[in-house]
DNA sequence: CTGTATCCGACACGATACTG
DNA sequence: CAGTATCGTGTCGGATACAG
C-alpha cells in the first residue's frame, strides 16, 4: 500500500482527466437531464434552468453538440423553431450521471453533518 | 414522450444538482484518486498533480476535509508532516468515479471523432 | 423565437514572497 | 515541509441590446 502513484494525472491519456468533461461541467449535464424524455426547444430548457443567462445556455448546447451528444435541428419556420436531442452517444451517459446521482442522494446527508461539525469546529 | 420537465433543476433539493460537487469539481476528483492506496502528504500530492498551485490545492484540501471526504493529520516533528487520508465516507465515491471513468475509457474515442467531423463542418 | 455582440464585474487561479 | 498573504491576470458568466 501506498507505494505507486508516480503518473501525471494531466496527461491526455489519463481518463481520470478526461472523465468529468461532460458530467463535471456545471450545466452540461442538467442539459442531458432535460433532454431524456424526449427533444426540446431553446425556450423549453430555459424554463428549469432559469439561473443560466442565454448566453450560456447556447454555448453549452454548441460545446454539446460539438462532441456529438446532442443534435441541433432548425426547422424552416415563422417562428424560427430550434429542437435539439440527445443523439446516441449521449444516452451512453445516463448510467454515469445515474451513479453519481445515487450518490449524492445516499450520502449528501453525511456530507452536511461533515460540514457542520466543521463549522462547529472552527467557530 | 416529452411530456414532464417542471422541475426546478436549481432546487438545493434535487439530486441532480448537487451530485458534481466532488466529482465534477475541477480537482476533487484527482485529489480522491490519488489517495486511493494509502495517506499522501502534502508534497506528494504535488507531484502528479504539478500543474495546480500549492494555493489551489490547499483549498481543495479544505474543502474535502469540510465535507467529511478526507481527513488531515499534522504530526508534531521537524520538520513538519501532515498527511491526508481518505474516509470511509469519501471511498463511497469510488464507484460513482469508476463509473464515470469507464464511460471515458469506452466513448472518448467516438468524442474525438465527433469533435473532428464538427470542426470539419465549419471550415 | 433563437440566438449573437458587447460590455463589465466577480472570481478562480498562478506566481511570488513570506511565516511557523 | 506545509502552508498563508498578496497581487495580477484571465476567464466565466450575467445584463443588455440587437439581428435573422
Amino acid at each position: 500500500m501506498s507505494e505507486p502513484l508516480p503518473r501525471d494525472l494531466f496527461d491526455p491519456a489519463c481518463p481520470s482527466n478526461a472523465t468529468p468533461f461532460q458530467i463535471g461541467d456545471k450545466w452540461a449535464g442538467m442539459v442531458l437531464v432535460c433532454l431524456e424524455d424526449g427533444p426540446r426547444r431553446f425556450s423549453e430548457l430555459r424554463v428549469p434552468m432559469h439561473r443560466v443567462s442565454a448566453k450560456v445556455l447556447a454555448e453549452t448546447l454548441r460545446a454539446l453538440e460539438r462532441d456529438g451528444m446532442i443534435t441541433r435541428t432548425a426547422y424552416d419556420e415563422v417562428p424560427p423553431r430550434v429542437e435539439y436531442a440527445l443523439t446516441p452517444l449521449g444516452r451512453t451517459l445516463f448510467p454515469a450521471m445515474a451513479a453519481c446521482r445515487a450518490w449524492a442522494v445516499e450520502h449528501l446527508p453525511a456530507v452536511l453533518d461533515a460540514r457542520e461539525q466543521y463549522a462547529s469546529r472552527s467557530a
